[in-house]
DNA sequence: GGGTTGCATGGTCGGCAAGG
DNA sequence: CCTTGCCGACCATGCAACCC
């Protein structure tokens, strides 16, 4: 399926990948006049981490991208997604951003154009079998809220204490800053979209 | 002060042998 | 042959010392 082109398209920009995450890291970062300690201290992530994943000798897993992310005030896909450049309000299947999870395998595709000025984002993600992550909550994070929305498979998504069991077609409301993490119980992939509402 | 690097630690994964 | 447990290798991560 669709997931051989991606990987395809994954093996070929593999090497390049941990440079452009670093990158994007450092313009953000510097781009808000932050120094390593600040951005370490707002995120809950060590400056030595972060200097290392801006030099690409590190490789962050999906939950410390988002916490670097949450305390740059971007959410992932606009991360992904500015290095792009040009605000196009087409984004074709073939552009869009594809990134994946070191840790868990999981495959996540940054589907809505950056630039737009809208204040939603949307994200496709493949969710391998028996796969888990976990994203740690942010106390002080800004209001911003999603909707989980499943095409395939199966997916169990922990909100705090509660496991919501979430099956094709189903659909979940939460806060983005709550704690949460997603688990796939079955052995198949599982396929859903996130749309991502920004806080002002 | 800001950034980099050496080193230790904890977790995960694959290989391998023993037991059923 | 399959499962289980052990062990070593590897990797991500953070602390602390170091350099500029």
């Amino acid at each position: 399926m669709m997931m051989s082109v991606n990987s395809t398209i994954m093996e070929s920009t593999a090497d390049d990948f941990e440079k452009t995450v670093g990158e994007r890291v450092r313009a953000l970062r510097m781009r808000r006049g932050l120094t390593l300690d600040q951005l370490a201290e707002a995120s809950g992530v060590s400056r030595a981490m972060i200097s290392r994943i801006e030099r690409a000798e590190a490789s962050p897993t999906a939950a410390l991208l988002a916490r670097l992310c949450s305390a740059l005030g971007v959410s992932l896909s606009v991360f992904f997604a500015e290095e792009g450049g040009v605000a196009d309000p087409l984004m074709r299947r073939a552009r869009q951003p594809v990134w994946r999870d070191p840790e868990s395998g999981y495959l996540r595709r940054a589907v809505s154009p950056p630039g737009t000025g809208s204040g939603t984002d949307i994200v496709e993600v493949e969710f391998p079998p028996q796969a888990h992550v976990r994203f740690p909550g942010r106390p002080t994070g800004r209001s911003q809220t999603q909707h989980v929305w499943v095409f395939e498979g199966v997916i169990e998504l922990t909100v705090g204490e509660t496991v919501h069991r979430l099956e094709a077609g189903d659909c979940l409301f939460m806060n983005v800053g709550d704690v949460h993490a997603y688990h796939n119980p079955t052995d198949a992939p599982a396929r859903y979209a996130v749309v991502i509402a920004l806080g002002s």
